[in-house]
DNA sequence: ATCTAATGAGACATTGATGTCTCATATGGT
DNA sequence: ACCATATGAGACATCAATGTCTCATTAGAT
Protein backbone atom coordinates (compact mmCIF):
# COMPACT_ATOMS: atom_id res chain seq x y z
CA UNK A 1 0.00 0.00 0.00
CA UNK A 2 1.30 2.80 -1.26
CA UNK A 3 0.84 5.15 1.52
CA UNK A 4 2.66 3.31 3.95
CA UNK A 5 5.98 3.32 2.38
CA UNK A 6 7.24 6.53 4.37
CA UNK A 7 5.19 5.96 7.86
CA UNK A 8 7.43 4.16 10.08
CA UNK A 9 5.59 1.10 11.11
CA UNK A 10 4.99 1.99 14.57
CA UNK A 11 3.39 5.28 13.65
CA UNK A 12 0.08 5.66 13.33
CA UNK A 13 -1.79 5.73 9.99
CA UNK A 14 -3.71 9.04 10.01
CA UNK A 15 -5.47 7.76 6.71
CA UNK A 16 -6.55 4.79 8.21
CA UNK A 17 -7.25 6.36 11.48
CA UNK A 18 -9.59 8.61 9.22
CA UNK A 19 -11.52 6.62 7.54
CA UNK A 20 -12.20 3.83 10.98
CA UNK A 21 -13.18 7.66 12.12
CA UNK A 22 -15.61 8.18 9.14
CA UNK A 23 -17.41 4.79 9.24
CA UNK A 24 -17.98 5.62 12.80
CA UNK A 25 -19.43 8.94 12.55
CA UNK A 26 -22.10 8.47 10.10
CA UNK A 27 -23.24 6.21 11.64
CA UNK A 28 -23.34 7.51 14.88
CA UNK A 29 -22.67 11.35 14.70
CA UNK A 30 -22.25 12.42 18.38
CA UNK A 31 -19.75 9.81 18.79
CA UNK A 32 -17.10 10.42 21.84
CA UNK A 33 -13.61 11.11 20.89
CA UNK A 34 -12.93 8.27 22.98
CA UNK A 35 -14.97 6.15 20.71
CA UNK A 36 -13.37 7.28 17.58
CA UNK A 37 -9.95 6.37 19.20
CA UNK A 38 -10.97 2.82 20.49
CA UNK A 39 -12.73 1.94 16.79
CA UNK A 40 -9.35 3.18 15.28
CA UNK A 41 -7.58 0.69 18.13
CA UNK A 42 -5.66 3.48 19.16
CA UNK A 43 -5.31 5.50 22.62
CA UNK A 44 -7.38 8.45 22.91
CA UNK A 45 -3.83 10.32 24.03
CA UNK A 46 -2.54 9.34 20.44
CA UNK A 47 -5.93 10.44 18.83
CA UNK A 48 -5.33 13.26 20.44
CA UNK A 49 -1.75 14.08 19.11
CA UNK A 50 -3.07 13.81 16.06
CA UNK A 51 -6.16 15.96 15.79
CA UNK A 52 -5.92 18.68 18.24
CA UNK A 53 -9.58 17.94 18.72
CA UNK A 54 -12.78 17.29 17.64
CA UNK A 55 -13.33 20.16 15.55
CA UNK A 56 -9.55 19.49 13.92
CA UNK A 57 -10.87 15.53 13.51
CA UNK A 58 -13.87 16.93 11.66
CA UNK A 59 -12.15 19.30 9.24
CA UNK A 60 -9.09 16.47 8.56
CA UNK A 61 -11.89 14.02 7.54
CA UNK A 62 -13.82 16.95 5.32
CA UNK A 63 -10.40 17.38 3.22
CA UNK A 64 -9.64 14.06 3.00
CA UNK A 65 -13.14 13.47 1.46
CA UNK A 66 -12.16 15.96 -0.83
CA UNK A 67 -9.50 15.01 -1.72
CA UNK A 68 -10.19 11.70 -2.13
CA UNK A 69 -13.00 12.96 -4.02
CA UNK A 70 -10.91 15.44 -6.25
CA UNK A 71 -8.78 12.00 -7.07
CA UNK A 72 -11.91 10.00 -7.74
CA UNK A 73 -12.78 12.57 -10.38
CA UNK A 74 -9.48 13.58 -11.86
CA UNK A 75 -9.46 9.42 -12.17
CA UNK A 76 -12.58 9.16 -13.84
CA UNK A 77 -11.43 11.94 -16.82
CA UNK A 78 -15.07 13.36 -16.61
CA UNK A 79 -14.28 15.31 -20.17
CA UNK A 80 -13.39 11.87 -22.25
CA UNK A 81 -15.57 10.16 -23.92
CA UNK A 82 -19.28 10.19 -23.89
CA UNK A 83 -20.89 11.40 -20.83
CA UNK A 84 -23.13 8.33 -19.58
CA UNK A 85 -19.41 6.22 -19.82
CA UNK A 86 -17.85 9.20 -17.97
CA UNK A 87 -20.58 8.63 -15.08
CA UNK A 88 -20.05 4.77 -14.78
CA UNK A 89 -16.16 5.71 -14.60
CA UNK A 90 -17.31 8.62 -11.81
CA UNK A 91 -18.94 5.88 -9.75
CA UNK A 92 -16.66 3.03 -10.11
CA UNK A 93 -13.99 5.08 -8.84
CA UNK A 94 -15.99 6.21 -5.81
CA UNK A 95 -16.20 2.45 -4.59
CA UNK A 96 -12.69 2.53 -3.16
CA UNK A 97 -13.67 5.51 -0.57
CA UNK A 98 -17.92 5.05 -0.60
CA UNK A 99 -18.02 5.07 3.36
CA UNK A 100 -15.59 8.49 3.47
CA UNK A 101 -17.64 10.09 0.47
CA UNK A 102 -20.84 8.56 1.75
CA UNK A 103 -19.44 10.45 5.01
CA UNK A 104 -18.50 13.57 3.06
CA UNK A 105 -22.57 13.65 1.54
CA UNK A 106 -24.49 13.16 4.02
CA UNK A 107 -22.85 15.08 6.92
CA UNK A 108 -24.07 18.52 5.92
CA UNK A 109 -22.22 19.37 9.48
CA UNK A 110 -19.05 19.55 7.94
CA UNK A 111 -20.11 22.44 5.62
CA UNK A 112 -21.16 25.22 8.65
CA UNK A 113 -19.86 28.45 8.66
CA UNK A 114 -17.15 28.31 5.94
CA UNK A 115 -18.39 26.22 3.30
CA UNK A 116 -15.20 24.75 1.97
CA UNK A 117 -14.20 26.15 -0.63
CA UNK A 118 -12.90 23.08 -2.52
CA UNK A 119 -16.22 21.48 -2.25
CA UNK A 120 -17.75 23.88 -4.41
CA UNK A 121 -15.11 22.91 -7.14
CA UNK A 122 -15.73 19.77 -7.20
CA UNK A 123 -19.70 19.86 -7.36
CA UNK A 124 -19.26 22.08 -10.39
CA UNK A 125 -17.14 19.07 -12.25
CA UNK A 126 -20.09 17.19 -11.07
CA UNK A 127 -22.85 19.16 -12.38
CA UNK A 128 -21.00 20.03 -15.55
CA UNK A 129 -20.63 16.48 -16.52
CA UNK A 130 -24.33 16.21 -16.13
CA UNK A 131 -24.69 19.30 -18.13
CA UNK A 132 -22.67 17.81 -20.70
CA UNK A 133 -24.69 14.86 -21.04
CA UNK A 134 -27.90 16.76 -21.34
CA UNK A 135 -26.27 18.94 -24.18
CA UNK A 136 -24.97 15.71 -25.69
CA UNK A 137 -28.46 14.26 -25.78
CA UNK A 138 -27.12 11.94 -23.79
CA UNK A 139 -29.54 12.12 -20.38
CA UNK A 140 -32.64 13.59 -20.41
CA UNK A 141 -33.02 17.78 -19.84
CA UNK A 142 -36.82 17.28 -17.65
CA UNK A 143 -34.35 16.36 -14.61
CA UNK A 144 -31.69 19.66 -13.64
CA UNK A 145 -28.36 18.89 -13.36
CA UNK A 146 -28.46 20.35 -9.83
CA UNK A 147 -30.80 17.68 -8.55
CA UNK A 148 -28.90 14.48 -10.59
CA UNK A 149 -25.58 15.64 -8.76
CA UNK A 150 -27.43 15.75 -5.00
CA UNK A 151 -28.96 12.13 -6.26
CA UNK A 152 -25.83 11.27 -7.04
CA UNK A 153 -24.37 11.75 -3.81
CA UNK A 154 -27.60 9.68 -2.30
CA UNK A 155 -27.73 7.12 -4.06
CA UNK A 156 -23.69 6.70 -3.07
CA UNK A 157 -24.05 7.45 0.50
CA UNK A 158 -26.84 4.78 0.19
CA UNK A 159 -24.78 2.78 -1.67
CA UNK A 160 -21.87 2.46 1.02
CA UNK A 161 -24.50 2.26 3.63
CA UNK A 162 -25.91 -0.91 1.99
CA UNK A 163 -22.38 -2.45 1.91
CA UNK A 164 -21.49 -1.55 5.29
CA UNK A 165 -24.39 -2.62 6.44
CA UNK A 166 -23.79 -5.55 4.56
CA UNK A 167 -27.84 -5.85 2.49
CA UNK A 168 -25.69 -5.21 -0.67
CA UNK A 169 -22.64 -7.40 -1.50
CA UNK A 170 -19.73 -5.23 -1.84
CA UNK A 171 -18.83 -6.43 -5.63
CA UNK A 172 -21.77 -5.37 -6.86
CA UNK A 173 -21.59 -1.87 -5.35
CA UNK A 174 -21.14 -0.08 -8.87
CA UNK A 175 -23.50 -2.28 -10.91
CA UNK A 176 -26.29 -1.41 -8.63
CA UNK A 177 -25.48 2.69 -8.32
CA UNK A 178 -24.88 3.07 -11.79
CA UNK A 179 -27.59 0.71 -13.07
CA UNK A 180 -29.97 2.83 -10.99
CA UNK A 181 -29.59 6.21 -11.94
CA UNK A 182 -28.90 5.86 -15.26
CA UNK A 183 -31.44 3.17 -15.96
CA UNK A 184 -34.04 3.43 -13.26
CA UNK A 185 -36.22 1.07 -11.57
CA UNK A 186 -38.87 0.56 -14.31
CA UNK A 187 -38.09 -2.53 -16.73
CA UNK A 188 -37.85 -1.75 -20.48
CA UNK A 189 -38.87 -4.56 -23.60
CA UNK A 190 -35.60 -4.66 -25.37
CA UNK A 191 -32.82 -1.75 -25.68
CA UNK A 192 -29.52 -0.98 -25.51
CA UNK B 1 -54.84 22.21 11.10
CA UNK B 2 -56.48 18.86 12.89
CA UNK B 3 -53.65 18.14 15.06
CA UNK B 4 -54.07 20.97 16.78
CA UNK B 5 -58.34 20.91 17.68
CA UNK B 6 -57.23 19.67 20.87
CA UNK B 7 -54.41 21.39 21.69
CA UNK B 8 -54.24 25.14 24.30
CA UNK B 9 -53.20 27.99 21.80
CA UNK B 10 -51.00 28.64 24.87
CA UNK B 11 -49.09 25.06 24.41
CA UNK B 12 -46.41 23.90 22.57
CA UNK B 13 -47.10 22.51 19.09
CA UNK B 14 -45.68 19.05 20.21
CA UNK B 15 -45.36 17.75 16.31
CA UNK B 16 -43.76 21.09 14.97
CA UNK B 17 -41.38 21.40 17.64
CA UNK B 18 -39.79 17.70 16.51
CA UNK B 19 -40.49 19.17 12.65
CA UNK B 20 -38.09 22.10 13.42
CA UNK B 21 -36.13 19.58 15.48
CA UNK B 22 -35.69 17.48 12.44
CA UNK B 23 -34.83 19.75 10.38
CA UNK B 24 -32.09 21.36 12.50
CA UNK B 25 -30.78 17.67 13.68
CA UNK B 26 -30.39 16.62 10.04
CA UNK B 27 -28.13 19.20 9.09
CA UNK B 28 -25.74 19.72 12.57
CA UNK B 29 -26.45 15.91 13.91
CA UNK B 30 -24.45 17.64 17.35
CA UNK B 31 -26.42 20.60 18.09
CA UNK B 32 -27.76 21.70 22.04
CA UNK B 33 -30.71 21.07 23.42
CA UNK B 34 -30.45 24.91 23.68
CA UNK B 35 -29.85 25.56 19.61
CA UNK B 36 -32.96 22.84 19.41
CA UNK B 37 -35.08 25.03 21.27
CA UNK B 38 -34.12 28.54 19.74
CA UNK B 39 -34.72 26.95 16.52
CA UNK B 40 -37.89 25.62 17.69
CA UNK B 41 -38.93 29.37 18.64
CA UNK B 42 -39.31 27.97 22.48
CA UNK B 43 -37.34 28.83 25.84
CA UNK B 44 -34.88 25.40 27.05
CA UNK B 45 -36.94 25.03 29.81
CA UNK B 46 -40.37 24.22 28.02
CA UNK B 47 -38.60 21.95 25.79
CA UNK B 48 -37.49 19.79 28.46
CA UNK B 49 -40.54 20.21 29.54
CA UNK B 50 -41.53 17.86 26.94
CA UNK B 51 -38.51 15.47 26.67
CA UNK B 52 -36.86 14.77 29.03
CA UNK B 53 -33.70 15.27 27.26
CA UNK B 54 -31.60 14.59 24.59
CA UNK B 55 -32.22 10.84 24.28
CA UNK B 56 -36.25 11.01 24.60
CA UNK B 57 -35.90 13.65 22.05
CA UNK B 58 -34.27 11.50 19.73
CA UNK B 59 -36.87 8.78 20.54
CA UNK B 60 -39.92 10.84 19.89
CA UNK B 61 -38.21 11.72 16.77
CA UNK B 62 -38.27 8.25 15.61
CA UNK B 63 -41.21 7.43 16.57
CA UNK B 64 -42.89 10.41 14.98
CA UNK B 65 -40.78 9.77 11.62
CA UNK B 66 -41.75 6.21 11.86
CA UNK B 67 -45.54 6.86 12.86
CA UNK B 68 -45.57 9.72 9.30
CA UNK B 69 -43.96 7.20 7.38
CA UNK B 70 -46.45 4.33 8.21
CA UNK B 71 -49.36 6.82 7.15
CA UNK B 72 -47.39 7.26 4.23
CA UNK B 73 -47.61 3.67 3.23
CA UNK B 74 -50.89 3.58 4.07
CA UNK B 75 -52.42 6.62 2.19
CA UNK B 76 -50.12 5.32 -0.82
CA UNK B 77 -51.82 1.85 -0.96
CA UNK B 78 -49.14 0.07 -2.23
CA UNK B 79 -51.43 -3.22 -3.19
CA UNK B 80 -53.26 -1.41 -5.60
CA UNK B 81 -52.82 -0.97 -9.19
CA UNK B 82 -49.34 -1.53 -10.72
CA UNK B 83 -46.28 -1.33 -8.26
CA UNK B 84 -45.40 1.44 -10.51
CA UNK B 85 -48.22 3.77 -9.85
CA UNK B 86 -47.84 2.35 -5.86
CA UNK B 87 -44.63 3.88 -6.26
CA UNK B 88 -45.43 6.95 -7.32
CA UNK B 89 -47.67 7.55 -5.02
CA UNK B 90 -45.58 6.84 -1.85
CA UNK B 91 -42.78 9.36 -3.26
CA UNK B 92 -45.78 11.88 -3.36
CA UNK B 93 -47.17 10.84 -0.21
CA UNK B 94 -43.36 11.81 1.53
CA UNK B 95 -43.58 14.55 0.15
CA UNK B 96 -45.26 16.45 3.44
CA UNK B 97 -42.69 15.07 5.84
CA UNK B 98 -39.67 15.17 3.13
CA UNK B 99 -37.37 16.81 6.38
CA UNK B 100 -38.33 14.39 9.24
CA UNK B 101 -38.37 11.33 6.61
CA UNK B 102 -34.38 12.27 5.44
CA UNK B 103 -33.58 12.71 9.03
CA UNK B 104 -34.92 9.38 9.69
CA UNK B 105 -33.21 8.03 6.94
CA UNK B 106 -29.73 9.16 6.77
CA UNK B 107 -29.81 9.43 11.00
CA UNK B 108 -28.46 6.04 11.52
CA UNK B 109 -27.50 6.55 15.12
CA UNK B 110 -31.45 5.82 15.97
CA UNK B 111 -31.06 2.53 15.39
CA UNK B 112 -28.46 1.96 17.85
CA UNK B 113 -29.09 -0.75 20.07
CA UNK B 114 -32.57 -1.44 20.09
CA UNK B 115 -33.47 -1.45 16.49
CA UNK B 116 -36.71 0.29 16.45
CA UNK B 117 -39.30 -2.84 16.11
CA UNK B 118 -41.91 -0.52 13.97
CA UNK B 119 -39.56 0.28 11.62
CA UNK B 120 -38.50 -3.47 10.45
CA UNK B 121 -42.30 -4.06 9.60
CA UNK B 122 -42.43 -0.66 7.42
CA UNK B 123 -39.15 -1.33 6.31
CA UNK B 124 -40.74 -4.95 4.47
CA UNK B 125 -43.48 -3.13 3.07
CA UNK B 126 -41.82 -0.89 1.00
CA UNK B 127 -39.40 -3.83 0.08
CA UNK B 128 -42.16 -5.71 -0.72
CA UNK B 129 -43.76 -3.25 -3.05
CA UNK B 130 -40.39 -3.63 -4.89
CA UNK B 131 -40.76 -7.44 -5.11
CA UNK B 132 -44.16 -7.01 -6.50
CA UNK B 133 -43.26 -5.11 -8.84
CA UNK B 134 -40.52 -7.49 -9.76
CA UNK B 135 -42.73 -10.52 -9.83
CA UNK B 136 -45.37 -8.22 -12.21
CA UNK B 137 -42.85 -7.66 -14.53
CA UNK B 138 -42.91 -3.49 -14.18
CA UNK B 139 -39.39 -3.50 -12.22
CA UNK B 140 -36.22 -5.02 -13.60
CA UNK B 141 -34.73 -8.00 -11.27
CA UNK B 142 -31.30 -7.50 -11.73
CA UNK B 143 -31.55 -5.09 -8.66
CA UNK B 144 -32.31 -6.20 -5.71
CA UNK B 145 -35.55 -5.35 -3.76
CA UNK B 146 -33.68 -4.60 -0.74
CA UNK B 147 -30.76 -2.39 -2.93
CA UNK B 148 -33.88 -0.40 -4.86
CA UNK B 149 -35.43 0.02 -0.96
CA UNK B 150 -31.90 1.86 0.10
CA UNK B 151 -31.76 3.67 -2.95
CA UNK B 152 -35.23 5.19 -2.44
CA UNK B 153 -34.70 6.07 0.76
CA UNK B 154 -31.43 7.85 -0.25
CA UNK B 155 -33.18 9.87 -3.00
CA UNK B 156 -35.26 10.82 -0.89
CA UNK B 157 -33.27 12.17 1.37
CA UNK B 158 -31.45 13.55 -1.07
CA UNK B 159 -34.61 14.99 -2.47
CA UNK B 160 -35.42 16.86 1.23
CA UNK B 161 -32.54 18.49 1.30
CA UNK B 162 -32.23 19.55 -2.35
CA UNK B 163 -35.58 21.34 -1.44
CA UNK B 164 -34.31 22.88 2.14
CA UNK B 165 -31.37 24.33 0.71
CA UNK B 166 -32.96 26.03 -2.44
CA UNK B 167 -31.13 23.74 -4.93
CA UNK B 168 -34.54 22.16 -6.36
CA UNK B 169 -37.71 23.73 -6.06
CA UNK B 170 -40.70 22.18 -3.61
CA UNK B 171 -42.71 21.98 -6.64
CA UNK B 172 -40.42 20.03 -8.35
CA UNK B 173 -40.11 17.07 -5.45
CA UNK B 174 -42.04 14.43 -6.51
CA UNK B 175 -41.38 14.38 -10.03
CA UNK B 176 -37.60 14.62 -9.78
CA UNK B 177 -37.88 11.58 -7.37
CA UNK B 178 -40.33 9.75 -9.04
CA UNK B 179 -38.81 10.40 -12.71
CA UNK B 180 -35.23 9.68 -11.84
CA UNK B 181 -36.10 6.48 -9.50
CA UNK B 182 -38.37 4.93 -12.61
CA UNK B 183 -36.92 6.73 -15.12
CA UNK B 184 -32.81 7.16 -14.56
CA UNK B 185 -30.86 9.44 -16.42
CA UNK B 186 -30.49 8.06 -19.77
CA UNK B 187 -32.48 9.92 -22.47
CA UNK B 188 -34.31 7.61 -24.14
CA UNK B 189 -36.31 7.76 -27.58
CA UNK B 190 -39.86 7.32 -27.99
CA UNK B 191 -41.71 5.44 -25.45
CA UNK B 192 -43.66 5.46 -22.32
C1' DA C 1 -62.48 40.26 36.32
C1' DT C 2 -60.50 36.23 38.11
C1' DC C 3 -58.22 31.97 38.09
C1' DT C 4 -55.56 28.31 36.18
C1' DA C 5 -51.93 26.54 33.54
C1' DA C 6 -48.11 26.82 30.57
C1' DT C 7 -44.37 29.45 29.30
C1' DG C 8 -39.63 32.14 29.19
C1' DA C 9 -35.76 33.57 31.47
C1' DG C 10 -32.37 32.63 34.31
C1' DA C 11 -29.77 30.55 38.41
C1' DC C 12 -27.70 26.43 39.81
C1' DA C 13 -25.48 21.83 40.55
C1' DT C 14 -24.16 17.82 38.03
C1' DT C 15 -22.54 15.22 34.62
C1' DG C 16 -19.69 13.96 30.83
C1' DA C 17 -16.52 15.09 27.24
C1' DT C 18 -12.49 17.42 26.37
C1' DG C 19 -7.79 18.77 26.41
C1' DT C 20 -3.27 18.44 28.87
C1' DC C 21 -0.16 16.14 31.42
C1' DT C 22 3.10 12.32 33.16
C1' DC C 23 5.25 7.98 32.90
C1' DA C 24 6.12 3.31 31.72
C1' DT C 25 6.49 0.52 27.56
C1' DA C 26 7.56 -0.94 23.01
C1' DT C 27 9.24 -0.26 18.52
C1' DG C 28 12.51 0.61 14.98
C1' DG C 29 16.73 2.88 13.65
C1' DT C 30 21.68 3.50 14.72
C1' DA D 1 23.49 -2.81 22.73
C1' DC D 2 21.85 1.72 22.59
C1' DC D 3 18.98 5.56 21.59
C1' DA D 4 15.02 8.08 19.33
C1' DT D 5 10.51 8.33 19.22
C1' DA D 6 5.80 7.12 19.31
C1' DT D 7 2.54 4.93 21.86
C1' DG D 8 -1.04 3.40 25.73
C1' DA D 9 -2.81 4.03 30.05
C1' DG D 10 -4.26 6.83 33.27
C1' DA D 11 -4.56 11.09 36.33
C1' DC D 12 -6.16 15.61 36.23
C1' DA D 13 -8.32 20.24 35.54
C1' DT D 14 -11.49 22.56 32.59
C1' DC D 15 -15.39 23.46 30.12
C1' DA D 16 -19.71 22.88 27.93
C1' DA D 17 -24.06 20.68 27.95
C1' DT D 18 -27.42 18.81 30.72
C1' DG D 19 -31.08 18.50 33.93
C1' DT D 20 -33.58 20.77 37.81
C1' DC D 21 -35.21 24.50 40.02
C1' DT D 22 -37.61 29.16 40.99
C1' DC D 23 -40.29 33.01 39.69
C1' DA D 24 -42.48 36.48 37.04
C1' DT D 25 -45.41 36.76 32.96
C1' DT D 26 -48.83 35.74 29.80
C1' DA D 27 -52.60 33.35 27.49
C1' DG D 28 -56.83 31.26 27.76
C1' DA D 29 -60.74 29.39 30.34
C1' DT D 30 -64.58 30.47 33.46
Amino acid sequence: MSHMVYARLMTVDREQVLRTAAALLSRKATATMDEVAKAAGIGRATLHRHFAGRDALVRALEDLGIREFQMALDAARLDEGSALDALRRLIAETESNAALLGFLFTENQLFEGSVNEGWAELDARVSGLFQRGQEDGDFRIDLTAAWLTEALYGLVGSGAWAVQSGRVASKDYQFMIAELLLGGVTRRSVEK
